[in-house]
Order: structure tokens, then C-alpha cells, then sequence
DNA sequence: CTGAATTAAGCAATCGATTGCACAAAGTTC
DNA sequence: GAACTTTGTGCAATCGATTGCTTAATTCAG
């Protein structure tokens, strides 16, 4: 039994005004051409009654309807919270509500958020999950609706695109390696299905050839999953090829972390015998011994920069708008690496 | 420049019949009143249109939006992602999607929040950020908003709420203290104005005083935030009243961790001199040294219950569904309690 | 074979806000 | 003081889907 809502018809009758002078009355833009004392009484009555606008009707007669869409992998993933808020600081201040979905990194899962998104009506879609080549998010973006990516960009197309320079905080990591006196340098890699796992290992083999570190291919292993285990596993990988190493980098920090359990599990100090080091700078990082050296990324900054992004497109100022956004990164200097033995 | 998107009435059009004929064929349960011939060209005709149906339109006519609102303090806090999850889980396959706001716990802004969600036609909202006395939220139920609420009751109230079982899982942990030998427990309480912290200190004394522990005011700290530095606070507090303890039971895993981190400072081990206790479990948890002995509760569980209670509220089965649904809890114990010394 | 019952599809109002256009009253110009 | 602006408000169409009611066509009973 739902109570009833106060229209724009109950003020025009309590008011004796017709209802488009009501609309205009209360619309910032249309109000200087209505007389400002009947303004005032029309403001007054829809105080008084409690009137709020009722977005879904506003939003079927303009096509607008103060919503975004924002398409994550996983919620879970703590990367991604301080995303969100990033995008709702800039948002919600403007009137902006979202919608957030988690694909899971799924395609299927994914086409058909994204028609969840857009059958709501959603003015914008903020897409922190897009796959390599994504074409129903092109096709989206074709069709006119405002799209950023995030992290990462879709190959071929004009989607704006908001990445941190993970290349350059590889390549500070790695110099940062250099300088310890580390030359023999392992990585472990992220899932190559995965936008972050793929541009860190391309990273790390520029960044070595920059620096002349030799990378040997028998010291790069790739994990199937962004997770401690695979991070164990990995090491697990890497010790037995009987290469030796001084050093590991690794692409996110939960792998870091696996390895270093992995390390401690057979009496091997971190960072005393290997040095780990991680990337992203998750929460909480500081809590776990040894303090991993990790690169941090800008995440809350990274929301904001799309949110921004996306807002000149739904207003039209597409020319405006660069299609990159490069973030800077930040070198993190901790506990788990030390001088090359 | 955005693409026409196609409506009932191109289908209408491309096929000769009218269009409410086609919003028939194309809705599940009127589709038996056509015949079935019709029903088959329609349907490929929006096939082929690639027809998708604008939900803003419905939600005007029907008052559905098939869209709720999920109000939650906010989601960096980890104990939120899998309550989201627990509810997408729920309801995305039933095909509704969530707008998710972050209150920071503030009134001002839930109230403006509540506004957002309401004048975007949400059908239903769950509510995990509720104050202890929430008067806009209590009013919107009582308009017939089928509202839930998460962790929390509101006083005074009719609206259904999902909790764990906060008392039975301060009274197994104090139990299991005890079992170690610990008689002089402190315990560091959580803000007195948020839900959980109080909830967890009235069972704290209940528990007690069931197990015939002695509570001692001074062993007794209330701290500000839910964070690690306000843990170390309480626990120097604690110290430096020269009350001896052998445990402390911290209500919630993020003040232990500060408590345990406070302790090493001083060189006192945990567990060996003193045991310390969390509560949540949260993620990476095991990750931290030594590994917290703590309460899990369900997390996802709680989502999803909650978004089941919804749903019956959505769909006017107010009736079959109970004011009061209590989660059970799980001790885990790992690392950080020992025998008392 | 007529009249009632059933079935299938169309008609038109509706949800609430927005907005181009019409129109009347007041003000301005020469 | 006639002709023309300007200003303030009303009128009505519109957005797209839903749904109660009507009408036309078909089936069935007796």
C-alpha cells in the first residue's frame, strides 16, 4: 500500500497554476521566465507537501536519468572499492547514482550486464572490466553512449581510457632491484587472459632490456589466478628450475605474498636470502610481515579521473576529452627487499 | 548522437499488428491470450530488431523499476563487498539490479541518500548502515517501501532485519578463553554509537557474568573507530592502568590486529603472554602473523538472506516472512590465544 | 441455424514530467 | 493610437510500455 506520491498535479492544483508552470517553476533554468511571486508560491506548496520529482518520468520524457553504470570484475577484490568511492566523490555531489555489477570476468556474465545497465536507462557506463577486444561495449560506445575504461583499453576503438603507468612502476621496481645489486630477477606473472597480468609482463621485459638486466625465460612464470596460492606455486616453479635468483618481482601483491609464505615454508628469509616485491599497494599491506615494497597505484584517483571523463561525455564535450589518461605511480619502499647477497 | 533504439512500436509496425498486441506476445504470462502463429512473428521480429525493452517506460506505468537500493557505510570496509555479493546473488538472476550508496555513517547524507534512491523508483531497499534510531527510514517502510535491514534493528519498528548472532559468538569465544585458563579478560569495545560496537559490549557483559568471569570497568576500553590505531590506543590505555589481564577479547578484528601490534612494540608476545581475540574474519586474515583467533560471520549469507526477505516483501508476502532472522556464528581459532600463563 | 459463449486483437487512457507552440496581456515604438 | 515586441502562462503532445475495455471473429450449445 504504497503511499502517494505528490506530482507536479497536486502542486498545480493547490496552487491553481497549470502543471508546466509548476515544471518551470521548479526547473533552476526555466524558472526566470516565470514571475517570481508565483515562483515563490509554487516553491512554497511543494515544500509544504513534501514534493519530490519523480526521476523515472523525467527520465522517460529527456533520456536522462542521473544514473551510471559501473562494471567492475569483482567487488570483492579490494582494488576496486576505493574505485567506487572515487567515482561516487565526483558523482553523487552532482545528483549521479550508480549501478555497479560485477562480471566476474566473464563475457556472457558481461554482455548481458551490460544490457541490464542500458535497459535502466543508465547515461553513462564507466567499465573497469572490459576484455581485451570487447565488442558489445564498442557497439555500445557506437551507438552513442558515453563510455570510460578503466585500467585498461579496448583495442581499435575511440573509448576513453584511464590507465595507471604501470610501465613506470615496473621499471622503478626493477631499478630500484638494480640498485640493491639484484641482476638475476625472477617475475612472476599475472593471468595473460587479464589486462594487468599482460601489460606488466611487457613491462617488466622492456624495463629489463632498458636497464640490461638479462631476462631469462626460465625465470618468468605465469599464474593462472591474481592469488597467494598461485604465488606459491609460482616460487614453487621457480626454485625447482635450479636457476638461481636474488630476487623476485611479482604482478600484484597477493602473489608477492604467496611467494613469500612459500619462501618462509622452506627456511628461505625474505628479504634477507630474496627479495619479493609486490604491485598496487592493496590495504592492509602494512599489517603483514615482512611490510611488502610494492609499487602503489592511484585508485580513488584513477575513479575520479573516469567519473570526470565521463561526465564531459554525457555533456556532450566529447572534443574535449583526451582518449588517454596516464595516472602516476608510486615506488613503495618497504621491508621485503634488501641488498643482493 | 544516440542510436534509436527500437520500441514496441517498430516491432508493431514491421509485423501489422498493434503495439499492445506485441507488449502481450513479448510478456510471458499475458503471451496466452495470443495465438500462438502471432506470438512466433512478433517474436522474431523483435529477434531480429534486436529489440530490448525500456524499463523507465514499464517502471512508469507498473511501479516497478526492478532496481533496489542498498544502503551500506561504506564499501571499503571489507566486510561489505561479500554482503553485495551475498545479495546480487539473490536478485540479479531474477533480474534486478542494485544501486549501492555509502552513508560514512552520517545522517545527513543517509537522508539525502534515501531521497536519491527513493525518486529513482527503487522497489525495495536493504539497509546494513542503519542508525539506532532512524526515523527516515522508518518512514519510508511506513509509506510501503519494503525495506531490510542488515546487521542492525531499528528501534521501535516493523522492518524486518537479518543479524548474526553477535551474544552467542562473544559468549563461545569467551567460553573458549576461559577453557585456556584466562580469568582476567579485557576487552577494547568498538564506537558506542555504531551498531556492532554496542551490540558486542552488552554481550560481553552478558556473557561474563553467564560464565561467572568477573567484568572489571577498568578492563574496559571504548575505542573511537573500528581501525588498527585505535586498537593500539585502547591497548596502551588498558596497560598503562596497571590492571593485570591475560586476554583481550577486541570487538572486531581490526582493533586486535592494532592491539597485537602494540603489544610487540612493548616486546610483549601474543600469545604467549597475552592472548588476543577478534571478531568478522575478515579477508587476508590468515595472512597476518600470528594468525587472529576470531568470530566468522556470514557475510554473503547475510546478503543473501536478506535480499530473500526482500523479495517476499516486493512480491506482498509480508506476511510469511519474519521480523527476525539470526544468523548463526562460527569460532575460528587460529594463532593468537594460548593457555593463560 | 440462431443466440450465447469464448477467443483474439485493437483502442485508448494512463503513468509524471518536459517542452514547443499558442495566446493573451502588458509594454514599447513611431 | 496602430503595429509590434516582450513577457508570463496555458495547452497539448510526447516519451514507451501496460492494461481495462471494446469489438470482431469464431466456436459451441440446443
Amino acid at each position: 500500500m504504497q503511499k502517494k506520491r505528490i506530482t507536479l498535479k497536486d502542486i498545480a492544483r493547490e496552487t491553481g497554476v497549470h502543471v508546466s508552470t509548476v515544471s518551470r517553476a521548479l526547473d533552476p533554468v526555466e524558472r526566470r521566465t516565470i514571475t517570481e511571486e508565483v515562483v515563490k508560491r509554487i516553491q512554497a506548496a511543494a515544500d509544504a507537501l513534501g514534493y519530490r520529482p519523480n526521476r523515472i518520468a523525467a527520465g522517460l520524457r529527456t533520456n536522462r536519468t542521473m544514473t551510471v553504470g559501473v562494471m567492475i570484475p569483482d567487488i570483492t577484490n579490494v582494488i576496486f572499492p576505493p574505485i567506487l568511492r572515487g567515482i561516487e566523490s565526483v558523482l553523487e555531489p552532482l545528483g549521479y547514482a550508480s549501478i555497479i555489477v560485477n562480471t566476474d570476468s566473464d563475457r556472457d556474465r558481461e554482455i548481458r550486464l551490460l544490457d541490464v545497465l542500458r535497459d535502466r536507462g543508465v547515461d553513462g557506463i564507466i567499465h573497469a572490466a572490459v576484455l581485451r577486444s570487447d565488442p558489445s561495449i564498442s557497439q555500445a560506445a557506437q551507438d552513442g553512449l558515453p563510455v570510460v575504461t578503466l585500467n585498461r583499453k579496448v583495442e581499435f576503438s575511440e573509448i576513453p581510457y584511464v590507465i595507471n603507468d604501470e610501465d613506470a612502476g615496473i621499471c622503478q621496481m626493477l631499478r630500484h632491484l638494480q640498485k640493491l645489486g639484484h641482476n638475476r630477477i625472477a617475475h612472476i606473472a599475472g593471468p595473460q587472459d587479464l589486462s594487468t597480468g599482460q601489460l606488466r609482463l611487457a613491462a617488466f621485459r622492456r624495463a629489463a632490456d632498458d636497464l640490461s638486466i638479462a631476462v631469462e625465460e626460465a625465470l618468468i612464470v605465469t599464474a593462472t589466478r591474481f592469488d597467494e596460492v598461485e604465488g606459491g606455486r609460482c616460487l614453487t616453479t621457480l626454485l625447482s628450475a635450479g636457476k638461481p635468483f636474488t630476487a623476485v618481482l611479482c604482478a600484484n601483491d597477493r602473489l608477492a605474498l604467496g611467494a613469500i609464505e612459500a619462501l618462509r615454508e622452506r627456511g628461505i628469509d625474505c628479504p634477507r636470502d630474496i627479495s619479493v616485491t609486490g604491485f598496487n599497494d592493496m590495504p592492509f599491506l602494512d599489517l603483514i610481515r615482512p611490510k611488502l615494497t610494492t609499487v602503489r597505484i592511484q585508485q580513488h584517483g584513477a575513479g575520479r579521473a573516469a567519473a570526470n571523463i565521463l561526465l564531459q561525455l554525457m555533456n556532450d564535450n566529447a572534443d574535449g576529452v583526451s582518449l588517454e589518461t596516464v595516472l602516476p605511480v608510486e615506488l613503495v619502499v618497504r621491508e621485503s627487499t634488501a641488498p643482493a647477497r
